[in-house]
DNA sequence: CTTGCTTGTAATTTATCATATTACAGGTAG
DNA sequence: CTACCTGTAATATGATAAATTACAAGCAAG
């Protein structure tokens, strides 16, 4: 199993829409050219962006923009705006457990916060990483490599 | 997406076989009974178990044990055995950037270095919790529910 | 206000993967 | 020797991700 692409897909999308907002209006079939998937996939996460307030998007020849600084938009509010995680949590607990075994009986309660404590450091350290990060790099690399 | 089942059966068939260890010959039938799923599941996950050096298994009618105590088996151990995530790591990129794009060109190497630290920390918090801590909640539990 | 381009979203298809199930070969303890 | 176990391949089923088609609805420029 892995956390869906939707994930790198939004930090895809609102580091494009942040490097070329003075130079072409950014549409979602522009951003679907650039990241190399469907323009409905783009859309669909688009749409989720803009309920969680990280972009703004108008209709009509526009285009699409953002609603707050790239440092103040982090790892983890894109990963929660894209639903990579299901609400039972990024573990998937076998459901069956006997509860005629003592064992069966209490593995669900001894397991579970102890899988909450590691997705929660996980989703701490999505906390200290910034899209303005990603944008850094990529300015980087580009003044190196044209 | 969600990590797979194999990750909590696994943890849930060491602690059965710590469990039942004096009072029962511990297969895969009673496993699957216990855990609530196909015999031939655990079959699986208890091979790899094996190849870890983690459990020791006989055929015929003897049943499983246990290669090492509790508290040198940690939940680290348990997700690599039982290959719970893929060599591409916990994160599943887009996979087709448009190379002809400045951002799309650049976009998986300003990513890769942050993602692989992301899945690092929570590596490290598996490291720090071993199948001992679980057998000793569910002790407790039983001890005092019955 | 009309026109052309855009987003919003439902419905369907395709591909992939996790799990269940059946079947049987091979090994070992009693 | 034999009964019971593990090892594993092959197949079926089901769930989910992503692609695709299609169309309704909205905005902006003229």
């Amino acid at each position: 199993m892995q956390i869906s692409t939707k994930f790198t897909i939004a930090v895809h999308i609102i580091t494009c829409i942040d490097y070329f907002k003075d130079t072409l209006p950014v549409t979602s079939s522009f951003l679907a050219g650039s990241v190399g998937v469907n323009p409905v996939i783009i859309r669909g996460v688009m749409s989720k962006l803009k309920e969680a307030g990280i972009i703004a998007i108008s209709q009509g020849k526009s285009g699409i923009t953002l609603a707050r600084p790239l440092t103040e938009i982090t790892f983890y509010d894109v990963y929660k705006v894209t639903d990579c995680v299901n609400e039972t949590g990024l573990f998937h607990m076998h459901e069956n457990p006997n509860p005629d075994c003592p064992v069966g009986r209490n593995i669900q309660m001894a397991m579970e916060g102890k899988l909450q404590d590691i997705q929660a450091v996980m989703e701490q350290k999505m906390k200290e990483i910034s899209i303005a990060d990603v944008a850094v790099d990529i300015r980087e690399k580009i003044n190196q490599t044209g």
